[in-house]
DNA sequence: ACGATGTGTGCGCAAGTATTGACAAGCCGA
DNA sequence: TCGGCTTGTCAATACTTGCGCACACATCGT
């Protein structure tokens, strides 16, 4: 089992950068290194690969080499320690969370473009 | 319908001791400033009241004054941002997130991960 | 007035971020 | 095979941000 563990998941989250390296990744199965870069303009190879660390250590990603290439890809269980953090805070409104997520799955894919503007 | 953002939520739960003060009260209904303090030994009142205020920005906490005191709630409607975004990265794996949920609710409290209380 | 409760401000220190330059590893054409 | 090019990370450096503390201030109750 990789770290997971609670700190690292929430450091690695509090980076808006990261948010949407994680976003983005999720919206492909695998997305390699400079193809992330390519996406921020304002990012240089090294800022990229600093937070690509970042979410590995974390546990977020996962890191296939190929190559001269390294392709990421979102961990399919990780949000354990968040889900737990949320649990013990929002026990009462955890009903709330369920159907939000299920709501969420039943409307189908959201565009993952709007995950910022979620109250502006 | 307060700020709720992303930002400031994932921001305001990047540190360990904010996470543990939102935990300490969601497990009492309210909590004024000073109990809250009492719980950190190694933590003085300012260092508390500054945490409070970065929660209450995010719109994690609620506070009501009474007398001299104020008391804190954890916010019932607040995990919207995180559930978007949590939403937006592992669709794929939406089932897993929501069966940990009620799981999660299921068990009534939160056993996998111990959120950290300490004051280290 | 006095003490108690909380917060605002300024300072020092630590941690994180982006950049530049350089390096290791791998692919491909001549 | 060799040299050039691409991909990605490492190292060192400035810059910014955030945390905790000490002090002072405002507010409220007795």
């Amino acid at each position: 089992m990789p770290p997971s563990d609670s700190d690292a998941i929430f450091s690695a989250l509090a980076d808006p950068t990261r948010r949407a390296i994680l976003s983005l990744i999720g919206e492909h199965e695998e997305l390699a290194a400079g193809e992330i870069a390519a996406h921020f303009d304002s990012l240089g190879r090294t800022a990229v690969s600093s937070h690509l660390r970042i979410l590995r250590l974390a546990g977020l990603v996962a890191e296939r080499r190929d190559g001269r290439f390294r392709h990421y890809s979102v961990t399919p269980t990780p949000a354990d320690a968040v889900v737990a953090f949320l649990t013990s805070v929002y026990q009462n409104s955890l009903e709330q969370l369920a159907s939000a997520v299920q709501d969420a799955s039943a409307a189908g894919e959201a565009p993952s473009d709007r995950v910022e503007e979620r109250s502006a």
